[in-house]
Formats: structure tokens, sequence, C-alpha cells
DNA sequence: TACTTTATATGATTTAAATCATAGTATACG
DNA sequence: CGTATACTATGATTTAAATCATATAAAGTA
């Protein structure tokens, strides 16, 4: 890969698509790359956090186990966005792994290098705090929906988050939905499957489509036939 | 209170401590100053975010309700501690509420003011970061915990988070509790009364005090006696 | 002090979802 | 092409926790 290649990826990114071409230049200058095969790990839990990555090409999976060995999805990644960030922000150990879903590229910066380059562009500074706030909206969103609302609610939020990002047609097997609901794969069909029956979604292998995102909505926001 | 008297306040704000007297002089005049009774309202979910806030004296609790009524916790902040901040960085509507929790003082600057002050403080900025980055790692870690391990380890997880950042005696009433770990008073009291017939704390009303902080660490990681 | 309110405590019952079990069906691949 | 490997599907059973129902005790307040 050129490294002006490096710099049309990173300018592709909303966090760096600010900057002019020197700028990117010096950054993609730090920047390596990095493929990944389905199912192979970027990094693991517990492992001591060198770099902050963005996803070129593929889709990144980031989860957590439980104490059974239950697997937690807290969030899918696609091209241009950015993963490992809130270990390379604290130099603690990553709080969770980083695993391919399908064959996968990512540019990665070195965290101190990354922290350096910020300390003089308080504009991008202030972008990655803008994600952060992102995402920890959603995080307070789905622990206050997991702690209080019921399968089926949760469900049909999850699924709504997914579609503003990816659009109606998801790429998920029940499985990876379950993971991100919180829930086991049977309850995720069951509820999918009555979801199906009452034409709110389509679904095939690996797919589904959502064909009514009006009632999908109901559903998430309040009790079920009020 | 006098401008000298908020530059102390944002000086022993973790945030703020790097700043020189120029600096904290500057922004203590951007800082306006509010006192709230007791559960007294700070911003209501949905309302329009003016102001990122730190609390000078007392407790905030934020909240978030769901569908039917119940209130999650989402935390709880004390002198020093930044609130508000998710919506001040997003533009967004405020994602959750705050509530005063004992009569509390607080200083709040106006978002635009806050953005453009940290245009030119990188530093600072990088400390927010660090911050958000924290918080969103705990956020992780509560979602893991809900979504799959049971109401006693989720308690005991969260009495360990609190007692990190207040020591072993915890001001908290079992509602509060409850409210925090996602379950029902009712439950809380019950698994609390088992923790206690342990030894592992000791409770009084609207107070927990933890006595054996190995047994509640091993409770909150694995599953009991194996 | 008496009275109200709030917090803690516990029992009985219900229920949503997990778990256990089994089977059909696409997809990948040797 | 056939066989193994996911993924989807559904039924039966169990279980953790919610819900419903009271009761006691501590703190606040008139």
């Amino acid at each position: 890969m050129q490294p002006s290649d490096k710099a049309q990826i990173l300018r592709d990114s909303p966090i760096f698509s600010g900057l002019n071409d020197d700028e990117l230049g010096e950054l993609s200058n730090l920047a390596i790359e990095r493929s990944f095969m389905p199912d192979e790990f970027v990094f693991w839990e517990e492992g001591s956090p060198d770099y902050f990555y963005v996803v070129v090409k593929g889709r990144i999976k980031v989860i957590k186990h439980s104490s059974l060995g239950r697997e937690f999805i807290v969030a899918f990644f696609g091209p241009g966005e950015m993963f490992g960030e809130v270990a390379a922000f604290e130099n603690k150990s990553y709080p969770a792994s980083a695993q391919a879903v399908v064959e996968t590229e990512v540019v990665g910066v070195k965290r101190e290098d990354l922290l350096s380059f910020l300390t003089s562009r308080p504009q991008v500074a202030l972008g990655i705090i803008s994600v952060l706030g992102g995402r920890l909206r959603d995080a307070h969103s789905r622990l206050r929906d997991i702690a209080g609302e019921r399968v089926e609610q949760r469900l049909a939020g999850i699924l709504l988050m997914l579609s503003s990002r990816l659009g109606l047609t998801l790429p998920f097997t029940r499985q990876e939905i379950a993971d991100m609901v919180g829930t086991t794969t049977e309850t995720a069909i069951r509820v999918m499957g009555h979801l199906r029956e009452r034409g709110i979604i389509r679904s095939t292998r690996g797919r589904v489509v959502i064909l009514d995102e009006v009632k999908l909505r109901l559903l998430s926001e309040g009790p079920p036939q009020v």
C-alpha cells in the first residue's frame, strides 16, 4: 500500500476528514496496515494496547466474554470507523477483543504517535471527543434497555440502531443479533420468528431485512399493544 | 462566589488540573454557578443541551427511564467530576436526566464556550478524551455484566466499582443500588441479605459497608463455588 | 409525642427467558 | 458430489428474577 493510499483511507474516515494533505501525509507515515482473515483477532481483551485502528475494508466485531464464556458483542465497525480507542487513550489493557468477521484490512497508528499528533491538532481531538460521546450515548441507551426492557423491545432497538448505520438490510446471523441483544440464539430466533409473522421483518440465512420500520419503532419504544 | 473561587474549583477537577492560573481565570470567567436542593433536576432527558457541568459540592445522579417508567441510574458524580458532557460534545438533546441527590452546587460552562476554549487547549481536550474513554470502558463492562451475568454477580461488580471510587463505605439505599444493577428493590435486598449472612458486607439504612473485598471480587468474577 | 413517610425485610406466586433436546436446511468444501 | 458444518427452527422443562402482598423498623415532621 502506498502512503498516498493510506492518506486517502484516513481522509475517508470522518475523524480525519478535516485534515489537509500535509497533515494526512504526516499521519499516514505513522500508520501501518494489517490484513486479517475471517475470525482472526486484531487484539485480545487484557492485552497491552499498542495501536489505535481504523477499518479500511471488511468488518470488525468488538466482543467481551462473560464469566461463563458467553460472548457479548460490544459493536461492529466498518470502513472509516475507529476501534481500539478506549485502550489507546487510557493506556490500560484492551477492555475487549477485536475480531475480523470477514477478510478485513485496517490501518493502525501507535498510541504515542497518535497522542502527540493530537497535541497539535485540537480539531481532530474534538472530532474524537464527539465520536466517543456518541458511543457513550449508545452504550447508556443499551444499558437502560438491557436493564429494563424485555427481549422483544431490546431486539427491536438493536435492529433500529443497526439500520440507522447500515440501511434496511442487515447482514447478521441470529446468533450475532442475540449476542448484541444479550440473549440466547434460541430466544432471538423465536422473537424474530414472531416479528416475521407480523410482517415487520423478512429474514434469510445470515440476513435480516426490515420491512416495517414504523412498527418496529413502536415495539422498541413501548409495551406491546397498549 | 468569586471568580477566584471558581478557578479553584475547576483546578480541583482532574480535567482542568493542568491549566495555569491565566487559563483557569479565563475559563472561570465563562463559568456560572448553580445550586440545587435534593431531588431538583439540573437537566432533563430530551432537553436541549446548553451547558457542560462540573460538580462542586454534593452529589448528582444521572438517570434514564425505561418505557415502563422504571429508573436506571447511569452514574453518580461527586465533587470534581464532569457530567452533561455527552450532549455538550454532540449537540444533540441530553440523553439522560441529571438530578441532585443532596444539596448540590455545580459550575456550568456553555457548550460553545467550552468548545472554543478547547480548540486552543489540546491538553485539556486529551484529558477529556481520557475521561470519556474511561467511562466508555465502564459502560461496556456493565453492558457485558447485565447481558450475561446473574444479579448476584452484577451487584457484586457494582459494589466493587463504587468502592474503587468511594472507599469501603457506600452511602446508597438498596433501591439506588437496585437501579444501578438493573434489578428490583426486593431482589437487591434479598441478594444483599445473602451477602450479609456470609459476612461479605454490613448494612444499615441507606449505607453499605464492604467487609470482605476478596470474597466480593471472587463473586463478581465467576460462578459461585466452583 | 404521635403520625407519616421511607427503607428494609420476607413470603407466595407468576412469568419471561434460559436451558436442554432434537431436527430440518442451507452453505461450504474436500 | 456427497458430507460436514453452520444456521435456523421448535418443543419441553427448568429457573432466576419479577411481581404481588404484607409487615416491621427507622427517620422525618407536625
